[in-house]
DNA sequence: TTGGCGATTGGCT
DNA sequence: GCCAATCGCCAAT
């Protein structure tokens, strides 16, 4: 697992992203990520330790869940060593796993916008501030899996809906995917 | 104790 | 394309 914020930004691409719930098993492809890397005056952990974000200085691979604009949950993995504070956004996955469950959680929305976004990502999968730290790199209520389908190119560009640090390229997105989220302009 | 502010989404023009 | 909804967080009072 890469040691630097943006190239396990980059890894994460192609990963599966697993949700065990209790209808069964459900998830995808990861093909859309973010790089909030450390000293990053975009990043949640910009400021130091805070109750909300402290699960970006645990050790990498562990969950960091939040409610933005108190509407929607994000997640994000922690990418450093334990007591620095930085992680990667997922911002969206290809439906692959208990497509069936995620139209119910999602309100029967068309397979393509199941989970294209970050918010919509963590409605399809009932992701919420109770997975707020758990590690990620085993098997649980939900973790990272190996490499499913060949990925494709990998694309990069400026990241989504940030004020502070916004054209640094830090978007990491699977060229000509459907399933990619964001304007048709940053995704060739 | 309070007020300003989002790593978004969906509905409407 | 524009904008309101909605609320937890946190810096400043």
């Amino acid at each position: 697992m890469p040691v630097d914020t943006a190239r396990l930004a980059r890894f994460l691409i192609g990963k599966m992203l697993v949700r065990i719930l209790a209808e069964g098993a459900a998830g995808g492809r990861i093909v859309e990520t973010e790089a909030y890397g450390i000293g990053d005056p975009a990043g949640h952990a910009y400021r130091g330790v805070t109750p909300r974000n402290r699960a970006l200085f645990l050790e990498r691979g562990h969950a960091y869940v939040y409610l933005a604009y108190g509407v929607s949950f994000m997640l994000n993995v922690s990418s450093e060593t334990s007591g620095v504070g930085a992680g990667v956004l997922i911002r969206a996955i290809e439906p692959t796993i208990g497509v069936a469950i995620m139209e119910q959680n999602r309100g029967a929305e068309r397979v393509r916008d199941l989970a294209r976004g970050p918010g919509r990502l963590c409605e399809a999968l009932k992701i919420d501030r109770r997975l707020d730290g758990i590690d990620l790199c085993q098997a649980g209520p939900l973790w990272l899996g190996s490499d499913g389908q060949a990925s494709g190119e990998i694309g990069q560009s400026k990241r989504i809906g940030i004020t502070r640090a916004p054209d640094s390229p830090l978007r990491f997105y699977v060229r000509g995917n459907s399933f990619v989220s964001g304007r048709q302009a940053l995704n060739r």
